[in-house]
DNA sequence: TACTTACATACCCATATGGGCATATAAGTA
DNA sequence: TACTTATATGCCCATATGGGTATGTAAGTA
């Protein structure tokens, strides 16, 4: 039973609910879900780390970056949320945050860009 | 969104979460499930306030007894619902739950039965 | 080494949450 | 009316939660 009080224990903050949802559909960095999300950085910190130490995702290093990512393993995690995907796919806030998600990666090279030049 | 976040946030509570599971098997008042539950009626009769007051269950009095039910209308909670009993049908807690609750009719029938005699 | 960027975390505070005990109310019974 | 049962709610407290600001750390750059 706690596996699953936990579960929604996690889906019941709105900030942790979009970080899922950007996540269901893409692996991200730390800094793209700020720009997304137009969070501050400590805030979306803590929210990974509370979905990290609940199993929730995994992440990996990329020089200075920290990619993180659902745990594909935890079918429970990915059925509900592909039905809450669906479900909030006319919510204004959703909408937003997924149409900032195709510019994300764009994002990164420019600034990679202006850091390089 | 939040309708979505309020559902999650109402099972995130595992007394509400067992309430929600008897309910969806069958309506009943307070104390029966003060009996299947063994939690305190205050205990429950807040659990129950809460529910109440975001829609997800109903309930109609008899005589000195209230019987709550599930809000039938409320497809996302019914349809979640299922899933749940579905994904905890191995849980020792939800296993005794459920036993006790072929017994709470006649539990009332007995109680009654003295109240008379 | 000094500096910058990306990220994590510690500290602090306001508010929310859950539960215990006592009490109020409603309905039925004597 | 007095009493009992069923239920709801108020008050209180301990703990949890979320977020802000400041700071620590890792990695890369100059």
């Amino acid at each position: 039973m706690n596996d699953l009080i936990n579960l929604f224990k996690v889906l019941s903050d709105e900030t942790r609910m979009r970080i899922l949802i950007l996540l269901y559909h893409k692996t991200l960095c730390v800094c793209q879900m700020q720009v997304v999300l137009e969070e501050t950085q400590p805030k979306i910190s803590k929210h990974l780390g509370k979905l990290r130490d609940m199993g929730f995702v995994k992440y990996k290093r990329q020089e200075q970056l920290v990619y993180y990512y659902l745990d594909e393993t935890n079918s429970v995690l990915i059925d509900i949320l592909q039905k809450i995907v669906l479900n909030m796919k006319d919510d204004p806030i959703i909408i937003k945050d997924l149409e900032k998600l195709d510019k994300v990666d764009e994002f990164l090279k420019v600034q990679m860009f202006q850091l390089k030049s």
